[in-house]
DNA sequence: GTCTATAGCGCGATAGAC
DNA sequence: GTCTATCGCGCTATAGAC
């Protein structure tokens, strides 16, 4: 087990700092001083702020879509992967302190002090999303597990929309233990 | 047709620029450009920034669950309710420009770095939406209007979360079209 | 009630030694 | 690759004239 390199030390702070504070209220200085180095050692590793968000969205992101492949292409049920998926915000929402929300949806309410790179990670991170739940979605209702009304496109904005807003919700109010309990509503309501 | 009182213009801007870019990305300096006086000016009607924060969430609840107990108290079937009430968040989302988000949903996401006070507002927000859309939800249940699987408490919080959540990402893409297709979704799984 | 002027601080970023 | 030192800017906030 080696120790992680200051990129990365960097990174993983710099995405719970934003995680629980947001990008505007984040600073180099709380980062050097969480990872124990100086402010101009960061300029090194990431020259600007704008730099330092792109490869933390790209890192999120190829992160978050192993995982949900990963999930889509299991030998498991539609209901079982819908709920893994669910999980993989749940695991956002209870990693370390409580105080923690979705990175990307800190960014979306972020969205218009973005760069054009970052809102178009952003952009691209929300359709991929609903992209995927589709399929999910779809095979589901292949399977007769899944018996909700209408479109799979309508439905899975409804998901990714409950999933996003659910985390900045319940970490003002009721923590996981809500956001777990709104999830198993949802399954419900998918199964019909 | 009188001309709004300083204080008003203030407020409003304030409002609208924290919808569009958030708290922590709005500026004393951006206000007085928008009214047309100068920094100091605004200080005297709002000494502190945190101030301003706490008389715009006062202002905003007020006028929001006036909105939401009309739509409640009056004689429409619990789905006409139900649709007036996302219409309110409709109506955020697409007045003016398309860029603003719901006010207290941005500040859902900036919640870390507010006072106390602020902090609090957001909770009671939250935590009033989700008592009144019980009673909602109470209702369309007793007219056999709604037959949704599950509680209406975990009901009520997937609805929530959804608009809160569904402002944010089709800000990003979609738009208000986007949001309206996910009201309707919502709607039918409600009716089951 | 609005103004000019300014204090005091934190920010992102850079130069250059080691 | 990390450091010290510093620049220039924008921020919230205040003092005091009008």
């Amino acid at each position: 087990m080696t120790a992680k390199d200051t990129r990365t030390q960097i990174l993983d702070t710099a995405q719970e700092l934003i995680q629980r504070v947001g990008l505007n209220a984040m600073s180099y200085a709380d980062i050097s001083t969480a990872v124990g180095i100086r402010k101009a050692s960061i300029h090194y590793h990431f020259p600007s702020k704008d730099n330092l968000v792109v490869a933390l969205l790209d890192r999120f992101s190829s992160y978050f879509f192993r995982l949900f492949d990963v999930i889509l292409d299991s030998p498991e049920s539609p209901e079982i992967k819908l709920r893994r998926y669910c999980d993989l915000f749940i695991a956002t929402l209870s990693s370390g302190n409580q105080d923690k929300a979705c990175l990307y949806g800190m960014l979306g309410a972020e969205l218009k002090t973005l760069n054009s790179s970052s809102n178009e990670q952003v952009l691209k991170f929300y359709r991929d999303n609903q992209t995927r739940l589709v399929q999910l979605l779809q095979q589901g209702r292949e399977t007769g597990e899944f018996k909700f009304p209408g479109q799979v496109e309508s439905m899975a904005m409804v998901i990714f929309s409950m999933l996003e807003g659910g985390i900045l919700v319940t970490r003002a109010d009721g923590g996981v233990a809500q956001f777990r309990e709104m999830v198993e509503q949802l399954i419900q309501v998918v199964k019909g």
